[in-house]
DNA sequence: GAGTTTGAAACT
DNA sequence: CAGTTTCAAACTC
């Protein structure tokens, strides 16, 4: 007897040091005689009793179980962000000399956070190890400050200056999405670096001549046609055409150029991707992207016929009180060359999230854009495409300001912003969708255009000259024989392009589309005496100024992605983002019309109407106006509700995992027999004593979850019914208390 | 293709 | 800010 009663003190005290020093002192429990009545009643092995003195701790301190679920959920985003670490490649760690450099710099505290918390997720110590020096990898930057650096992502490091940017990105590791985006961003680089594909050494090429252009005047192209040629020359720049069909971008663009924008604003450091353009309205982009962009196939051959000029409004967006805007061509480009460059690329970033250990839905997650505020210009929307089609179509968008998109074909420009602080989430699996259909359409645009005449196969390399020419040729043709030139039956040609017919605005109105969405008017346009052209570039740029000097958001994107909680979650969940989910920003004002026909802003681009707007007798097939608010509170109660449970079932799992009610069960200052009459099985048992440890718990734990205390009652799932049980054995414990 | 309707943009 | 006018797209015939 007294061998094994010091066996079992052993025992206790060897897994206390462990463990808890609490039980140690505390008298073994199979000496308990109520422990050999629970014993007999419960399958429960008081041998386990020991091993639950951490859960015991869990009982006297609720919280400790009943933690934020939101905590939990960091700490697991915590892990998987720094899983995924090991994607970043060594040679995009040793090229980020100056990232490297700025994380001896890192705020030591984060990097300490991390470590903790990657050394209590991961039990694995190698692997903790690994985690611990990809997260001093991850930080490499040291924080400047600037707010806005967190609002870039990934497509910074594409777009501009891929050293400087990553530093910026990685500096936020205490966030979790943009960390992602982060580790997302390098992954691609060092694919795309692995795949020779950036010239490391040809940027600084490409990003000096970028700060040469600025202030410059617009008219001196030779200038930057020199830096292009000089580009070009070193053999790693096909030129790209900035007018690349909206047609062609998806939300991975949206993402691009809203990063775009947003890098630039964060400052010196990420100078944006510089664009000249030539006489004829045709943008060079100039910097690492299109060195980036450019790989490998021959992107002017795949934008051939799709010819459209833009503006460059980008000095005149410095200009503006809005600062910090700059054109959304080179994430066009971007995309335009990863689709078209064979695919390879956009394969080669889908298989990159592939490797991410998280579920697919995660995965796309990974590549969640941050809500930044970017869109589209609802002139800009050119509705070409079938209903049916534009429906189911990627959402797609471009920032309000220095955008240069010249036509349309997808009707689903939205901006996406975030309507609350948490809606990080945007761009799933529609952005890869949408690359890929980018991919197909720009390689279906080269077929075309090898089908026409060589005169119009215009090859990007004699666009400019052409384009100029044609304009010249067209000017006249335009002027002389307007009658001749209108052709209009449809506001879009053939390929989608949108065109206007203004006869008295000169196209420097926002009545043209062409005007409002930031683009030259094309040759396919029926307007008269069209100022809205390369060579009048200054009336245009005026023009532009002076409309946003009365309004600074003239050119600002009309729809903006209304992304509430359980969007963010549900929706992205299930690929279901789409147009309908944005909303106009200013709303429609239709009286007639009902919202069904084009009239309609709302309408028009596919989405719903909203309370800002002032539309009567609303009949919006994408969302009434009545609904909307209606719509929100239904939502918001059913994303709460099932919040609730799953974060119940997390809560019950972690009491199962740390076998919670076993130590309750055992903790000596709860021995309580059940009464007979309720002694249903153990579980009750426990019930009852959980409700003595902790009344709020217990019923707490009977709302979520009563089932799990009653087994045998599992249509109790009535709260009051649930509230009254509680009354009821708080009053029978009180009164009755047979075992005291 | 001409004319009408419509609502945003521009103007007062 | 509100009312009016202008404008061009959308629509109808």
């Amino acid at each position: 007897m007294d061998s094994s009663k010091t066996t079992i003190t052993t025992a206790t005290t060897t897994i206390s040091a462990a463990t808890t020093v609490s039980l140690s002192d505390s008298p073994p429990v199979q000496e308990s005689p109520f422990s050999n009545y629970v014993s007999r009643l419960s399958p429960i092995k008081p041998v386990k009793a020991s091993h639950v003195a951490q859960g015991l701790l869990g009982i006297n301190s609720p919280p400790l179980v009943f933690t934020s679920p939101r905590t939990l959920s960091d700490r697991q985003t915590n892990f998987l962000r720094r899983f995924q670490c090991p994607q970043i490649s060594g040679a995009e760690i040793s090229k980020n000399d100056g990232g490297s450099k700025k994380s001896a710099d890192g705020p030591e505290d984060l990097r300490k956070s991390s470590t903790y918390l990657n050394s209590r997720l991961i039990v694995d110590v190698q692997k903790s190890n690994n985690i611990n020096n990809n997260s001093e990898q991850d930080q490499p930057g040291s924080f400047s400050g600037c707010v806005d650096e967190y609002l870039s992502d990934p497509v910074d490091v594409d777009c501009a200056y891929p050293v400087n940017l990553v530093s910026q990105d990685v500096k936020r590791s205490d966030d979790a999405h943009q960390s992602s985006e982060s580790n997302l961003t390098k992954s691609k680089i060092a694919i795309l670096e692995s795949d020779g594909i950036i010239d490391m050494e040809t940027k600084g090429d490409a990003s000096q001549a970028m700060p040469e252009q600025d202030g410059k005047d617009p008219k001196e192209q030779s200038t930057s046609e020199t830096k292009k040629e000089k580009i070009e020359e070193e053999g790693n720049i096909v030129e790209q055409p900035s007018h690349v069909c909206p047609n062609f971008v998806s939300d991975l663009v949206v993402d691009h150029a809203s990063r775009q924008q947003q890098c630039n604003t964060s400052g010196a450091q990420a100078a944006p991707p510089h664009e000249d353009y030539g006489e004829d309205g045709e943008t060079v982009l100039h910097g690492p992207v299109q060195l980036i962009t450019h790989h490998g196939s021959e992107v002017s051959q795949l934008h051939r016929g799709m010819s459209r000029r833009c503006l460059q409004f980008e000095e005149a967006q410095q200009k503006t009180p809005m600062d910090g805007t700059y054109s959304l061509d080179s994430a066009i480009t971007i995309i335009g060359s990863i689709s078209s460059s064979s695919n390879t690329e956009l394969e080669i970033l889908d298989s990159s999230q592939v490797e991410l250990p998280s579920s697919s839905s995660k995965k796309q997650t990974m590549f969640v854009s941050k809500p930044s505020g970017f869109g589209l210009h609802l002139n800009s929307i050119v509705n070409t495409l079938p209903i049916g089609c534009s429906a189911s179509e990627p959402i797609m968008s471009h920032h309000s300001a220095g955008y240069k998109i010249s036509c349309s074909k997808l009707p689903n420009l939205v901006e996406r912003v975030s309507s609350t602080a948490g809606d990080d989430v945007l761009q799933t699996k529609a952005s890869l969708a949408t690359g890929s259909a980018i991919s197909e359409s720009l390689h279906t645009k080269e077929t075309l255009n090898k089908l026409q005449p060589p005169e119009h196969q215009i090859t990007l390399h004699n666009n400019r000259r052409f384009s100029s020419e044609h304009a010249d040729n067209f000017e006249e043709f335009n002027q002389s024989s307007p009658k001749k030139k209108r052709k209009k039956v449809s506001s879009t040609d053939g390929d989608g392009c949108k065109r206007c017919n203004c006869k008295k605005t000169r196209c420097l109105k926002r009545y043209c589309d062409c005007f409002a969405a930031g683009i030259y008017c094309a040759e396919t346009c029926a307007c008269q005496g069209c100022f809205n052209r390369p060579e009048y570039e200054d009336t245009v740029l005026e023009a532009r100024q002076q409309k946003e000097s009365h309004n600074p958001l003239a050119f600002a994107p009309k729809i903006v992605q209304h992304v509430t909680e359980f969007h963010a979650i549900n929706m992205e969940d299930a690929g279901l983002f789409t147009p309908s989910s944005g909303r106009h920003k200013t709303g429609c004002n239709c009286k007639r019309s009902m919202c069904v026909k084009k009239y309609c802003e709302c309408y028009q681009a596919n989405v719903g109407c909203s309370n800002a707007c002032r539309c009567e007798g609303c009949k919006n097939i994408h969302g009434r106006k009545e609904e909307y608010g209606m719509t929100g509170e239904i939502v918001s109660n059913r994303a709460n509700e099932e919040r609730l449970e799953r974060m119940a079932d997390n809560k019950f799992k972690m009491i199962a995992n740390n076998k919670f009610l076993q130590a309750e069960l055992y903790d000596p200052r709860s021995l309580t027999p059940p009464t007979p009459s309720f002694e249903y099985s153990s579980s009750f048992f426990l019930a009852m004593e959980r409700r003595q440890q902790n009344p709020d718990s217990f019923l707490v734990g009977m709302f979520y979850r009563p089932s799990l205390i009653f087994p045998c009652c599992h249509l109790m799932q009535n709260p009051q019914v649930l509230l009254a049980i509680h009354m009821a054995m708080t009053c029978f414990a009180k009164l009755v208390k047979p075992w005291t």
